[in-house]
RNA sequence: GUGCCCGUAGCUCAGUUGGAUAGAGCAGCUGCCUUCUAAGCAGCAGGUCACAGGUUCGAAUCCUGUCGGGCACGCCA
């Protein structure tokens, strides 16, 4: 129980006691109200916007609500103020002994304070990377995996069951292609002069260790032997490989998938055919004819007749087809399929990352998630937008063609782990993101990774000095939170406090609006005001965290250090970044 | 032509789902600081929240329209 559910909890009764005593006559029922920290600290601790709310259905102005409130709240012990501001806030001030408690409740929590339950074990996918396997992971997929794996740990910290998904095509020519540039590169290994890559395969220099990798294993197998012959074998040993090496990418920051699914298996297990036949026994296939897309000269449009998806039914622009003129199916019908078997697997919600270059997705693929459940189960689709990637301040102009890719593992291993997934959440998802190589590891305050990781450090820092004058077992979490924070009195203080009392708020909100990047805003603030409070001891020794010849304060602020670390830590696990203990061997040596 | 997204300080961006006087960082100006871990701290200045209407106690936020930018729009995979 958070202090803001207790203290919504006193507001909702005073309000009922209100209406039964019949001081407050409410002509209809009383609209959902908020109890939240106001903007401004000086309003108090508090504040709710329950006067304004009720105004209406108590036939009142806002601030004669509150009068009549008024009285009622200031019965609680807890609450040791109430004003009446503005255009009928109520402020309260609560005794700063709650807010005290909240550092055990920090202490006793550990790595999940935060932790909700609004997510209600709601059964929910969330599917993100999904690349083809025709390449290794580079900067163009890293920031929707990173977007997508934190919203998952975001998801599960807010009380959702959530599964990580990974949805391949390995059924159409793409896969063809990586087949027959296998082959060329075997034949490579083989000893062949097999000179430039032609139109038409991929040029890519990785795919060179894939040849011979099948030469060591198929010797000469293949050299004289027609494409019927070798295609399905080449086809699958390339696409084993080539997935093999993108989960070795995704492992170098910390992406592991639960699920992997591909479109052959549903094509060959018959949940394609099956996924149709239900669309056709629900009444919602018809062969007819679309008109040509407006407003956009079509010089070899021909009308013809279709099978056709009544998805217009449920909100799409159009109706879609299915099967293509040649009887084929059209290109969505496996995606089609997939949704299926997700909603067949029992999720209620499905979240899919997306480039905002797959503009359309959402409103061709909800209609059919509304079809098969009826309405229950729920898509929605987090789109990212593009990642620009900087050298030395000028931009790299990123082209498959010429092979000038930024990989995944080059930018771990220039900048590490950590630090790759954190600038990644420093943007909203729909704003572009500058991703510049020098400043993801520039030791300044507008770099947040270091802002934030040296907050971290720096509370290790002090609790390792902590450690000389304390036996380790006096400053354990489990023992510090048993000690009296009576003495942390101080507004620097009480407002760190209260801003890590928000943390569950922060989890709740950023989960709901499947914003992840809020959790590295969060911590940017939070590290702010506790750089803020160890400044205030740079110019006055008595505000130190540890005062030497005072054993008892300096205990009871060691434990406020320990709830920042704490929350820190809490935070960095959301983002799936590795708390650093220490910054100072990354410091690169001054020249002399 | 249609749909979605965006437009907030000189620059880069936040803005707790409709709350009180719109916030950070950088750059600029003014002072400090040489350290419980150093790469800084405090303050000042900077705004018609693209524009115009509307909704209500209250709008950067919701609705309509306009302007400007990005993306997407066939049976292509």
């Amino acid at each position: 129980m958070t202090i803001f559910k207790t203290i919504h909890a006193v507001v909702s009764t005073a309000v009922d006691e209100a209406a039964k005593s019949g001081a407050l006559v409410l002509n209809a029922a009383a609209p959902t109200f908020v109890v939240e920290p106001p903007r401004e600290a000086a309003h108090g601790d508090l504040a709710t916007n329950v006067a304004m709310v009720l105004a209406k259905v108590a036939g009142k102005p806002p601030c004669a609500v509150a009068e009549i409130l008024k009285p009622l709240l200031e019965q609680n012990p807890d609450i040791t103020g109430v004003e009446i501001a503005g255009p009928g806030f109520i402020n309260l001030k609560l005794q700063p002994k709650i807010w005290q408690q909240e550092i055990q409740e920090i202490l006793k929590s550990g790595i999940h304070y935060g932790d909700s339950t609004i997510g209600n074990r709601l059964k929910v996918n969330v599917e993100y990377v999904s690349a083809n396997p025709t390449g290794p992971m580079h900067a163009g997929h890293v920031r929707g995996a990173v977007i997508g794996d934190t919203l998952t740990h975001l998801l599960a910290k807010a009380g959702y069951d959530v599964t990580r998904e990974y949805y391949f095509n390995d059924a159409g020519t793409q896969v063809d292609v990586l087949a027959r540039t296998t082959y060329l590169r075997y034949r490579e290994a083989l000893g062949e002069n097999i000179g430039e890559i032609p139109d038409g395969f991929y040029p890519g220099e990785y795919l060179k260790d894939v040849g011979v990798t099948l030469a060591q294993r198929d010797g000469k197998k293949w050299m004289d032997k027609d494409e019927s012959e070798w295609l399905v074998p080449i086809r699958n040993f390339a696409v084993d490989y080539m997935m093999r090496m993108i989960r070795d990418d995704l492992d170098l920051i910390g992406i592991k998938h639960d699920v992997f699914t591909n479109e052959r298996e549903l094509i060959e297990n018959g949940t394609l055919e099956k996924a149709f036949k239900i669309l056709e026994d629900k009444g919602l296939i018809y062969v007819g004819t679309l008109p040509p897309p407006k407003g956009k000269v079509m010089e070899d449009w021909e009308p013809a007749p279709l099978t056709l998806f009544r998805s217009s039914k449920f909100g799409d622009s159009t109706d879609r087809p299915l099967k293509k003129r040649d009887g084929n199916w059209a290109y969505i019908m496996p995606d089609i399929a997939y949704h299926y078997n997700k909603i067949q697997r029992g999720f209620m919600l499905m979240i899919n990352m997306l480039g905002t270059d797959h503009g359309g997705y959402l409103e061709r693929m909800r209609p059919v998630v509304a079809a098969f459940s009826d309405d229950k189960a729920h898509l929605n689709v987090v789109y990212n937008n593009i990642v620009k990637i900087f050298k030395n301040g000028e931009p790299v102009k990123l082209s498959k063609r010429s092979g000038n890719l930024i990989t995944l593992r080059e930018m771990v291993e220039q900048v590490g782990a950590g630090a790759v997934r954190f600038f990644m959440l420093t943007r909203d998802p729909k704003s572009p993101l500058d991703f510049d190589f020098a400043k993801v590891v520039e030791q300044t305050r507008d770099n947040p990774v270091f802002y934030v990781q040296y907050a971290h450090a720096r509370c290790c820092s002090i609790l390792r000095h902590a450690s000389e004058i304390f036996p380790v077992n006096e400053i354990t979490a489990e023992a510090l939170a048993k000690t009296d924070v009576s003495g942390i009195t101080s507004p620097d203080e009480l407002l760190l406090i209260k801003f890590m009392a928000n943390w569950s708020r922060v989890v709740e909100a950023a989960a709901t609006a499947q914003e992840p990047h809020r959790i590295a805003f969060y911590l940017m603030e939070l590290a702010a005001l506790f750089h803020g409070l160890w400044h205030k001891g740079n110019d006055n020794a008595s505000l130190r965290f540890i005062v030497p010849d005072d054993k008892n304060l300096t205990r009871t602020r060691i434990t406020l250090i320990k709830a920042v670390q704490t929350v820190i830590q809490s935070g960095l696990a959301v983002m799936g970044c590795p708390p650093l203990e220490e910054l100072r061997n990354e410091r690169p040596e001054e020249a002399a």
